[in-house]
DNA sequence: CCTTGATGTATCCAGTGGATACATTTGAGC
DNA sequence: GCTCAAATGTATCCACTGGATACATCAAGG
């Protein structure tokens, strides 16, 4: 049976961009968890089984959002002379704090084996990539690369304590201030 | 009226207990992800829905299996002489590479509004407490905590980084080293 | 005994991710 | 233009999940 009404273009066109367009709009717009497929395909008007064109399954839909996530991510960071340690850092948590879900989610994917490459790769590498860059002062490269992560894990582990409710506070901006203190504190930016 | 004499069980005595043994037994062996209610009913040998006379829903049965994930890192704590900064820290990198599973279901609990109790609230408590005598030098309190969020932020963070695919290496080993190479070199612990 | 509240069971339900078979578009190549 | 095969979307099914409601059964206390 043709559908007689919408002569409009039923046919979308780009549904994959679509689809995690959409998904990452629910999450930054405060939804805790992805919307279930059916869901997500219902707001972009297609049947849900439409989507299992663009992604495997729904774990492949959700690396794919992380991915969106890290390019957000990546996004924040300043270049060029901007570019610093502690710009990183504040673009980073700002992230963190803005859009909690989307965030979570970032973090959230299952490791895979060993070695294994991050599972939305290239973005990860590419905000590693730009920290790197940031954090480098001359120092050896192993010496840079510890920096970079001992700044990472802070910042990240202190948010995920905080998210995870071992680290109570009155209000997000003090959970801010103090994450920051921290870290400035630890020497490992000035 | 609560029976009081050592149960011999008619068909189950303490089911409540025995669903979160099993449940961390389950985690501890490997799982990932926290059985379905239905498989773990199944295990004890009771239906499904037995369990939710004990459980409002599955997220109280998470958040219970998540206190005694605490209560068991609280047991990797040395006590006595032996309670030193860096003996907790130790104890807690160990637990997180050891229970992988469980520790990530001890940290997957969405935090509840601001200044609320930590899901699993006394176990948390007992943790921190302990962390926060083992780092107490004789410094301002205010000091202390700090150092101990610091520390715990760090190691978390650190370890949630390389689960969550972000830092890569040869074995699990070679990650414990680094984590522990890099609080070390932080100044944190002594 | 025999009621009574606690504990466990049977059975249903809506919603989910996923699979398979079918319909519709779209765009090459003639 | 026209045809037709590949690409894209749909209809419909499935097993399974967490959860609800109604009923059965047990363990005492009067």
């Amino acid at each position: 049976m043709p559908k007689s009404d919408s002569d409009q273009p039923y046919h979308h066109g780009s549904l994959k961009e679509a689809a995690l367009a959409a998904a990452v709009a629910r999450l930054r717009k405060g939804e805790e968890e992805l919307p279930t497929v059916r869901e997500l395909a219902a707001e972009i008007g297609v049947s849900h089984r439409a989507l299992y064109r663009y992604f495997a399954d729904k774990d492949a839909l959700k690396r794919a959002v992380a991915g969106e996530g890290f390019a957000l991510l990546a996004g924040r960071i300043p270049v060029g002379a901007d570019l610093t340690a502690l710009s990183v850092i504040d673009g980073f948590l700002r992230f963190a704090f803005d859009e909690p879900s989307l965030y979570r989610l970032m973090f959230s994917l299952r490791s895979t084996a060993l070695l294994a490459e991050p599972v939305p790769g290239p973005q990860v590498r590419r905000v590693i990539g730009l920290a790197t860059q940031a954090f480098d002062d001359g120092a050896g490269e192993v010496a840079v690369r510890n920096r970079v992560f001992s700044a990472w894990g802070l910042a990240h582990g202190l948010f995920d304590l905080w998210r995870a409710g071992a680290l109570r506070a009155a209000s997000p901006e003090l959970v801010y201030d103090f994450i920051r203190a921290r870290i400035l504190e630890s020497g490992l930016v000035d």
